[in-house]
DNA sequence: AATGAATGAGCGTTCATTCAT
DNA sequence: GATGAATGAACGCTCATTCAT
């Protein structure tokens, strides 16, 4: 009667966290930080208000948890993606439009990256956006090991490596802007294949300084 | 009372909405959109609360006249940079060096362009967003017609050199991203020369596929 | 479960009320009211919440008992210290000394009660405080007839015997206050003798009028 | 058009001050501090409730102000009191005669201070309880004072004086307690003809020691 | 045009109380 | 009887906006 009760009620309580963070998710896909209130958040849940707080600690603890779940599953995609195996251009090809998917799937959940700060004082505005720039950071240093592995580029400097990674993301970050602004969504798959190109070009081409 | 005084008048008007523009900006150095009080500006610009509203709808209409300004500037950099000739090299140095630049300068500013949505409801925020994206699509084109009239980039195809022009940007806004965290720019130099590289190398280089 | 079991139900019962109003007691010891938290009386008292309900009202219930059970303990003190007999000066040296001494056991007691209106309507608050005057008149009417069966006073019009015990718990209620203001406790000793002498002096010299 | 007009301004603004103030009084001569409401002090000021901000910062700083003013009038009333001269019994009778006249006027203010701490964390509330203190052993020092000069009283030993004068204070807080329970008032002033009898009797017999 | 006092809607958070288990 | 998660009413405070002077 406790083992398995208290294992239920753990998950329960478990449960409910996540329908929390999913109605909170489905409020900031609608609206900003500011406008989003938690009595918004808590009909979304189809919980009083008073229960929000006995999960989360205030509004920011909510919007938080919401960021790092995002960041987690985004690296943990591009973990996947470089883990794969395959030619240069294959991965570079995976990179790009896995993360476009996530985007699409997520797309709330970028913009709250993108904007997090926007409420915060600077201090924690800066956290948020640190924890952001790690994961592309971290990012970018996975794929610059994957580099190294692979015949294509294993010759180049371990800085070309590093700065080669850097430009995919820098390159899938504004793929996610436009892709955000839902604009001439038509020809991406075309773009993909340019930038994976150019990218495949820069960092397997003779040197020629 | 009449031309020289109305012209007088204009002027002054106009140089009490850009007072009241500077002030806002250096409150909005400080602080987030919400953060950031209608008192505190009118205390920075020195005039009464009320008077703001002779000169601005509102607080929004303040904020973004702020960025619009910004955009303005940052574009009108851009073109400077692109029409200065010289070689491929030397044009994306100088993209790379005078963006960072204008971000060292107004670092607010950038902070908030990124931040910009989120106090906002969705459409006005897609609406910054997309006055931002457009000046980065306006000024790859800029950048790609540069490249249509170079030496060593003009045998491209026009989507590879617009592709390229977009790798710039992107690659501009990742640095600065990590100005903003102010983290590690140490070696700053170095890598905006690592970036040059690479995507000289993309765009110059004999095509391999 | 017949009688004995009953019975035993009964003390358990009963032994539970106390533990609960121990652990407000240690609770409304370090917060106000308003401050203290029924949470934080059930964790005190290492209980649910909810139990606290089973055997009390509600949370006014808990302190008007809590300030019953100090006001009856305070009278018990009060009737012990003058049926101990002696002369005059001595009661009255007893009576400030072991007033002193309770409320140094109890000095959260005593701020509440001194507080206990502050968070209840008009007519609560009255009650409360008419409880407590209560207890004060009870006391200086038994104090009043030790005065009438002692030789030094027995020869006082009622009246002044009523007036000189009611100077007697003033001035024990004006040390009460300093004692809880924790200053200058140093010379109190010395005071209470002063007190006494006065008082003494009151109530057995020589009419002057 | 300056003078005068800003003259004007600060009076207005004092005269609202102390509106404001007034309209709390009624409030909570009614309610206790958590119950009254900023809304019902608004109400009572026929103000928005915004506006109370303009002038005072917080719904404690009322609440302080409210006491100090009371303690402020108080002291004076005491001062005058005790300056009038005239002889011992005198100047006691008027001591009792004004404080309660104070007290009928101001009653839900001696309610206040009695029970202002309990809605405040330790800290604040021993800070007001001991600037009730300090009043009434200021006080009771000029009262002693008063002692030393006058013929019936100047053979006293200094600490007999203080003794004396805190016997007076604290008989007239007794009395203050009475009288806000609103019961049996009518024998009031024979009352205080005891009080007023025993305490010079106290003062001014042989020594018996 | 400039002022700044007045406004009042709006929101995050607390916590006594209830009730299903 | 005991539990503690759920409830939701309640309130202090902020600040963009208005408007009388």
């Amino acid at each position: 009667m406790n083992k398995s009760t208290s294992k239920r009620k753990e998950r329960e309580k478990e449960a409910r966290r996540e329908a929390i963070l999913n109605a909170a998710a489905r409020v900031f896909s609608r609206k900003s930080y500011h406008e989003a209130t938690l009595d918004e958040i808590a009909a979304e849940a189809e919980l009083a208000k008073g229960t929000l707080y006995n999960y989360y600690k205030d509004k920011q603890d909510i919007f938080f948890s919401l960021i790092d779940q995002g960041l987690r599953k985004s690296q943990q995609n591009f973990e996947t993606m470089i883990s794969m195996g395959g030619g240069l251009e294959d991965l570079l090809t995976r990179c790009f439009a896995s993360s476009l998917e996530i985007v699409k799937d997520h797309k709330y959940l970028y913009r709250l990256m993108l904007t997090a700060g926007a409420h915060l004082n600077e201090k924690v505005q800066v956290e948020v956006m640190e924890n952001w720039h790690n994961q592309s950071v971290l990012g970018a240093e996975k794929l610059s090991k994957a580099f190294a592995s692979m015949p294509e580029t294993s010759h180049l400097a371990p800085i070309e490596r590093l700065i080669g990674a850097n430009l995919v993301f820098s390159a899938i970050h504004s793929l996610h802007h436009r892709q955000m602004l839902e604009r001439d969504t038509g020809n991406l798959q075309e773009d993909i294949k340019n930038y994976v190109r150019l990218i495949v070009r820069a960092l397997t081409s003779e040197k020629t300084t």
